[in-house]
RNA sequence: GCGGGCGUAGCCAAGUGGUUAAGGCAGUGGAUUGUGGUUCCACCAUUCGUGGGUUCGAGUCCCAUCGUCCGCCCCA
């Protein structure tokens, strides 16, 4: 007889990872806050049209990876795949553009899509997304791009690029995509099946093919760059300058298209190395068409949204080691210095420290075993001494240093004490 | 949705049709050790992802199914 398991596609998140979980949180909050965007929470699950209008009904997301279900009251509902549908609907049914200026957004959360699942693809999976609502200033499409950048550095990524381009207006691409399928149709019969398929549906994607022969075809195609209109490529060329001004490097992609429809002007991916296929954990763009396609007043907009589960396992990759910072662990030897160990990790609690009690009652070797292993920065020890009268050993598992204290001057000394726990800390760190 | 690899305890694994499923790490209990992780002993898979089938006999062969990983598709 089986155990039930989770379902496919999705997983636990176990104590051990959760911390990288809340240390990427942390850190985006805190960069977010920083520069001035506000969280925004919407539903996990939304009325089925909002996607379909908002994405793209052509586009494979919606047309064969969403998660759409009738419900109770024979609503069409779907579980979000994306996060930028949802902030615009509540931008737009709260009317946050009346507000006047530019309303800078951010959210986080999880999102599905039914794919095939591999590693940093999950059928739920999370992200964290910007979005800057109102500004057709080139400035806000650096400052999201440099947010981004500032995070992943921030977050200690050794080593990604960012590619970008700019697909223009709608007028633009529509120009440049019937001068991409002319030139594609020469050498149809040459084209991988996938992309012959394309050719029809969204030729665009035919350009970031991995088929060898199409990739050599598309090596030649019209460059999207010279479709663009006098403003498109002004605004583009402001966006470069001022990534240049802001040291952030990149590099053009002409063939760089994103998944979505709304997408207009600069597109923008960040790739990570070590991650295989799946190494983009950064992709936005702007969008100014969305809000009023969407039933709002037009607005212009640039966002973008990290897969957290990528950037989680390049952390993991990377070494770079977290723990759950613990300061004391608690052992005891013998009846009477047990009943006191109680009292005394919730008085060090009271005084701000973490605190973890050994409860196995098991050998005091295996006790100390155990504390070297906690993660504690010091271990404090009862009744060792034969007299086990008011008096504790504070052992600095940092440095071995050992004292006696008595229990007294847990209390009175939490100051002194509390300096030193994070001297220690920090040199442990170091 | 398509193609391929894999699935033995918490982890790493041996095992390739024949009696009771090696070993290591971790874990649990005990002995020993008096200022600290030593040493020793015991326990730790009626079962090999799950379900069928072939066979006198299957972890080992076949089928299905589930999961996972790689590639395609797609995307963050």
């Amino acid at each position: 007889m089986g155990s039930i398991q989770v379902s496919r596609g999705t997983r636990d998140i176990l104590p051990e990872e959760v911390i990288y979980w809340q240390h990427v949180e942390a850190t985006a909050r805190e960069l977010l806050h920083q520069a001035a965007y506000r969280e925004l929470r919407t539903p996990i699950f939304e009325q089925t049209n909002l996607f379909e209008r908002g994405i793209g009904e052509a586009t494979d997301v919606v047309g064969k990876e969403m998660y759409t279900f009738k419900d109770r009251g024979d609503r069409s509902i779907t579980l979000r795949p994306e996060g930028t549908a949802g902030a615009v609907r509540a931008y737009i049914e709260h009317k946050l553009y009346a507000q006047g200026g530019v309303q800078r957004l951010w959210y986080i959360g999880p999102m599905f899509r039914y794919e095939r699942p591999q590693a940093g693809r999950q059928r739920q999976f999370h992200q964290i997304g910007v979005e800057s609502l109102g500004s057709t200033d080139p400035r806000a499409d650096a400052e999201v791009i440099a947010i981004a950048s500032q995070l992943l550095q921030a977050l200690g990524v050794p080593q990604w690029t960012l590619s970008l381009n700019s697909l223009g207006t709608a007028a633009d691409r529509q120009q440049y995509r019937d001068a991409l399928v002319n030139y594609l149709n020469q050498y149809k019969t040459d084209l991988d099946p996938d992309s012959q398929d394309r050719l029809q549906r969204n030729p665009l994607r035919i350009l970031d093919s991995k088929d060898p022969k199409t990739k050599e075809i598309a090596q030649t195609a019209p460059n999207i760059l010279d479709y663009l209109g006098e403003d498109s490529k002004q605004h583009f060329d402001r966006v470069q300058q001022l990534l240049t001004d802001l040291d952030i490097a990149y590099q053009l992609n002409p063939c760089l298209v994103r998944g979505l429809d709304y997408y207009t002007h600069t597109a923008f991916e960040f790739e990570l190395d070590g991650l295989g296929n799946q190494a983009t954990v950064c992709g936005g763009g702007r969008y100014d068409r969305l809000v009023a396609e969407l039933g709002g007043p037009e607005t212009p907009a640039v966002g973008w949204a990290i897969g957290m589960e990528r950037l989680i396992l390049l952390l993991q990759d990377a070494q770079i080691t977290l723990n759950q910072s613990l300061d004391f662990y608690c052992v005891a030897r013998g009846a009477a210095a047990e009943a006191q160990a109680l009292l005394i990790c919730q008085n060090l609690r009271k005084q701000g420290f973490s605190v973890e009690m050994d409860l196995s009652g098991s050998a005091f070797g295996k006790q100390l075993k155990r504390a070297d292993r906690s993660g504690a920065v010091a271990c404090l020890i009862l009744g060792e001494t034969e007299a086990c009268d008011r008096t504790v050993q504070l052992k600095w598992l940092t440095s071995g240093e050992q004292e006696s204290l008595s229990q007294n001057d847990l209390n009175t000394q939490a100051d002194q004490l509390q300096t030193r726990m994070v001297a220690a800390r920090s040199k442990l760190s170091t």
